[in-house]
RNA sequence: GCCACCGUAGCUCAGUGGUAGAGCACACCCUUGGUAAGGGUGAGGUCGAGGGUUCAAUCCCCUUCGGUGGCUCCA
């Protein structure tokens, strides 16, 4: 007889098998109509479900009894949503396949296969959202049935569809008893699909939904197997959530880097130059000049030492890497020298040819640099070195090339050309933990200073199954731990992630979310034991004997390109002062006022601030307007009254009103502070709250 | 790289099988205005590029380059 725990503590003792259907009636009507489904024992169930012995139960209502919106609830309504698009696709498009349609953190997708060359497209969105209005509206409920593995096989092999086929296989594999079916009405009369559930109890609870996009995507991610059409979707409870979370997605868009360097003129990228190769148009120049002055103090304070290395290197140098064998797919082709080209061409060597020849080393050719090591690798071995003048830290700003796939390249985060904050850190080993942890709270300082609180960290170990990963098992082991250790001061909360290691070494990943929610990997320090051993490094010891040195790569920012992207996100294109590309506007109110005008904007511009004036041929309001949109940090309005006074009324972004008068002496000396100290003092602060 | 969609003025976008439009930006004129758009006039386009169908293509078809959304990849 179950005895049902809720989450209040209570116990419901029932005398014969029962349903959470029917506990959420007996607790009342308004929780039983609100009801989505159930948690037993913490697992997500139908309403349905049968209870026949004791166990925890938690009614699933789309808001929880404090008002907040329960992932729970959502899950169940866009799962249920997912297969109404499914059946309403299939009315519309006979002889469509169903793949796999899960539920997402924002709504869901269903993959399918649809008849040769009969895939919708967003102009059949319309018919197919009435299709499905029209299931919603019938209220249908869903209802479960379980077939054994047998029964349900023989089903599915007689429908023909290989993927469900596939999906009960791996139920199965999966130690599953039985395979269950969803029909969205009466089983035998209407539509049924194979799936483990749970679902909301019918399809009148999917308050509102709305069809999102098409997008393309592999059988089981394996692009070797079949190319799938994939549904995006989306649904909520009520219809004002819908409309809350499509206006949020049009305010993302707004943030969009792509969007805002080009309105902002901070970056451009050109068909004529190539995709993926970005061109920093002044504006966004300063940004980055902005930023490296800020990490080369940095460095500076942490004993590093700045190089300068070429863009490009022998092919033999990226063989002893190992880069070029390993990643020769994700680099721009080697260079070739015009007396080995004619040689070669008179040979009747073939690009084949050619391409074996350089991968053995036959011929020699040039490679554009894919990473900097190599050439500070170099440097270091350019000298003898003592134990004591370790660690040797070489920084530069180095700009590498890889050839990303083009399917994959946008805006500033996926780029093939870009500049890292590169440095190699060339350690004793006893030294490896401490200068992780130097580099690690150089990541914080830049994190912190730029109010970027939102990241997640990973460990990247090596996968124990591939053999892409180069030296000693012994070696990764320590370097592993070094890793993890360095990760556990952060008091950040990480993870440790298999498979996510360089070839070389393990690391520890700084990621960041765009507007659009995709991740991307920004900061990264690496601990490597092997490219010291490939170029055969040393440094003399106590012992008078040769030692090898351990290296650390890191690179805070990632890529200024990937880093200057994020943050243009981050920020929403309005940039603190130190980094705004123009910080300071003075508007004369007429031209009355022009001469005092030019001297403020010469008081601005000798303190090393970047500033303009507009003289406009418009109305103050007009420019005003024109400032706000183009997001300066500060415009100083001066007119006679201010002339007059030695004064500016200062308006900042952000803010309605001016914020008043400020003496021209003391807006100059708080501008001065607010950029020296990246903001810590700021200038509002001059004026009361 | 794969699939889908898109490419019209500097930008955002309408539009049509008979060689094109709006708003903003730009130039000039009037206006000298005190905190988010003052008024007028004007200039600006090989309708991404190449090929094809057609009496005629910006529009239809093919190819190509570029962009977007995904997938796959990412030292």
């Amino acid at each position: 007889m179950p005895k049902i725990t809720l989450p209040d503590g209570s116990i419901r003792q029932y005398d014969a098998p029962t349903t959470a259907g029917q506990i959420a009636a007996d607790i009342g009507p308004g929780l039983a109509k609100a009801a989505l489904g159930a948690k037993i024992d913490g697992t997500l169930c139908d309403l349905s479900t049968r209870i026949e012995s004791d166990c925890t139960l938690a009614l699933v209502t789309p808001k929880s009894r404090d008002g907040q919106v329960d992932p729970d609830g959502l899950f169940l309504l866009r799962h249920s949503c997912a297969h109404v698009m499914a059946e309403a696709i299939q009315r519309l498009f006979p002889g469509t396949m169903l793949v796999y349609g899960p539920p997402l953190d924002t709504g869901f997708y269903y993959d399918m296969a649809f008849p040769d060359g009969r895939a919708p497209s967003t102009d059949d969105f319309i018919a197919i959202e009435a299709e499905m209005a029209k299931i919603i509206g019938e209220n249908l409920p869903f209802t479960r049935r379980d077939l054994s593995i047998a029964e349900g096989m023989d089903k599915l092999a007689g429908e023909g569809s290989k993927f469900k086929l596939d999906n009960a296989q791996r139920a199965k594999d999966g130690g599953s008893a039985t395979l269950s079916w969803y029909t969205t009405g009466l089983p035998g009369t209407n539509w049924e699909d194979l799936c483990r559930g749970p679902h909301a109890p019918s399809t009148g609870r999917i308050g509102a939904f709305k069809v999102m996009s098409l997008a393309s995507s592999y059988w089981k991610g394996d692009e070797s197997l079949d190319r799938l059409t994939r549904v995006y979707g989306t649904a909520f409870a009520t219809k004002p959530e819908l409309e809350a979370h499509l206006k949020q997605l049009d305010e993302a868009k707004k943030r969009d880097h792509r969007m805002l360097g080009k309105q902002l003129r901070l970056f451009h990228i050109d068909e004529m130059v190539g995709q993926g190769l970005v061109l920093w148009t002044p504006r966004g120049a300063a940004i980055r000049q902005e930023l490296q002055t800020f990490i080369s103090e940095a460095l500076r304070d942490q004993g590093y030492q700045q190089v300068f290395t070429p863009h490009i290197g022998k092919l033999e140098l990226y063989r002893t890497s190992g880069h070029f064998p390993y990643y020769r797919e994700s680099q721009y082709p080697p260079i070739v020298d015009h007396d080995q080209m004619t040689k070669l061409a008179a040979e009747g060597c073939s690009c084949g040819d050619l391409a074996n020849r350089l991968a053995s080393g036959e011929v020699e050719g040039y490679l554009l640099k894919p990473m900097n090591c190599p050439h500070h690798i170099r440097i270091f071995a350019s000298e003898p070195h003592s134990y004591r003048d370790l660690p040797v830290r070489l920084a530069e700003f180095g700009t590498v090339y890889r050839w990303e796939q083009s399917g994959e390249i946008g805006g500033l985060t996926r780029v093939r050309g870009f500049t890292q904050d590169d440095a190699h850190l060339f350690v004793r080993e006893d030294q490896v933990a401490n200068e992780l942890l130097g580099c690690l709270s150089l990541v914080k300082l830049i994190f912190g200073t730029l109010g970027m609180n939102d990241y997640r960290v990973r460990v990247g170990l090596r996968d124990p199954k591939s053999d892409k990963y180069v030296g000693e098992p012994s070696n990764w082991d320590k370097a592993e731990e070094a890793c993890r250790n360095a990760a556990r001061s952060l008091s950040v909360p990480f993870t440790e992630e298999a498979g996510e290691a360089a070839f070389y070494g393990p690391k520890i990943d700084f990621i960041v979310r765009d507007v659009i929610g995709r991740s991307w990997q920004l900061g990264t320090v690496q601990v490597d034991y092997n490219l010291p051993v490939r170029f055969d490094l040393s440094y003399i010891g106590a012992d008078n004997e040769k030692h090898r040195p351990v290296m650390i790569h890191r690179a805070p920012f990632g890529s200024m390109e990937r880093f200057v992207g994020v943050l243009i996100e981050h920020f929403a294109g309005a940039f603190p002062l130190w980094l705004a590309p123009e910080q300071v506007r003075v508007l004369p109110i007429s031209e009355k006022s022009e001469e005092y005008a030019q001297e403020v904007l010469t008081a601005i511009r000798k303190i090393g601030l970047r500033a303009t004036i507009d003289s406009g041929n418009e109305r103050v309001q007009a420019r005003i307007r024109d400032a706000s949109e183009a997001k300066i940090p500060y415009l100083a309005v001066v007119g006679p009254r201010d002339a007059q006074q030695r004064v500016v009324s200062l308006r900042a972004f952000g803010t309605e009103a001016n914020l008043g008068e400020l003496p021209l002496e003391r807006f100059i000396s708080g501008l001065k502070s607010e950029y020296k100290t990246r903001g810590a003092e700021s200038l509002k602060s001059s004026f009361p709250a």
